[in-house]
DNA sequence: ATCCCGAGGG
DNA sequence: CCCTCTGGAT
């Protein structure tokens, strides 16, 4: 435990707030998913699938590349391998052609290939519900397993993206960088049952106001509980914003 | 140039 | 911790 500062007390120059009470940090935290609830509240899962291994094969492509482009490549991918079997035995070449477009083929090919051995090797061809076992399947990483638990199987599941990661950063909810620590810090602050639609709106808030590099902060509807409000922006933006708010 | 809801390997 | 895998959009 390190000594704080007395409440009320000269308190020190820093660019976060002071720290808050845990209450304060939940209260703050709600009010944040209540006010990306209103405005995003169309958030979801943007990846078409209607099984849990076409959520998983999809949530797999979906590594660096765009859900739109992953949704132009699953119709014919789902038509052609229906099942674990059919990737786990899929010619390589005829994988790798269908996707191309997205990027990194070469090593995807091989995830659904592995994948497809793996569940049915290890699950009789069947996608696991627990994080413990999605992790161990090749080519899938806990990112991409809480997506399956949250989406295919309506298990809580907090999804520590480049986007929740950069957010709950920004939000004062975790100072950390390691995505495991940050879904630890987002566990805390959040009840279970929001967890999986609140990293759905924290993703669609990152990806159209909050952006990594240059931040719409004038044009957010969390500028007055956030933290960071103003930071990454430029002189002429940050004075546009606040004449705007 | 930089960015996309990453994962595995060195 | 870093690097690589990859291509298309902006």
């Amino acid at each position: 435990m390190t000594a704080r500062p007395a409440a009320g007390s000269a308190a020190p120059t820093r660019r976060t707030r002071r720290p808050r009470s845990k209450k304060a940090a939940k209260e703050q935290a709600l009010a944040v998913d209540e006010l990306l609830a209103r405005q995003w509240p169309d958030a979801r899962c943007e990846l078409d699938f209607t099984t849990p291994l076409e959520l998983l094969v999809a949530t797999v492509l979906s590594a660096q590349t765009t859900d739109k482009r992953v949704n132009q490549v699953t119709p014919t991918l789902f038509r052609r391998y229906p099942d674990a079997a059919a990737y786990a035995g899929a010619p390589r070449e005829e994988l790798e052609e269908v996707l191309r477009p997205l990027g990194f083929y070469r090593a995807k090919a091989a995830s659904l290939q592995g994948l497809g051995a793996a569940l049915v090797a290890d699950h009789a061809g069947e996608v696991p519900d627990t994080l413990e076992e999605l992790v161990k399947l090749p080519g899938v990483g806990r990112k991409t397993a809480n997506v399956v638990l949250g989406n295919a199987f309506g298990i809580p599941g907090i999804t520590v993206d480049t986007h929740v990661g950069r957010l709950a950063r920004r939000l004062g909810w975790s100072r950390e960088k390691d995505a495991v620590k940050v879904e630890k810090d987002i566990a805390a602050l959040l009840p279970p049952q929001e967890w999986t639609m609140a990293c759905h709106r924290l993703i669609f808030h990152g990806r159209r106001v909050c952006h990594s590099r240059k931040p719409a902060c004038g044009a957010c509807v969390l500028a007055e509980v956030c933290p960071s409000f103003g930071e990454g922006e430029t002189d002429r933006e940050k004075a546009a914003a606040l004449v705007t708010v």
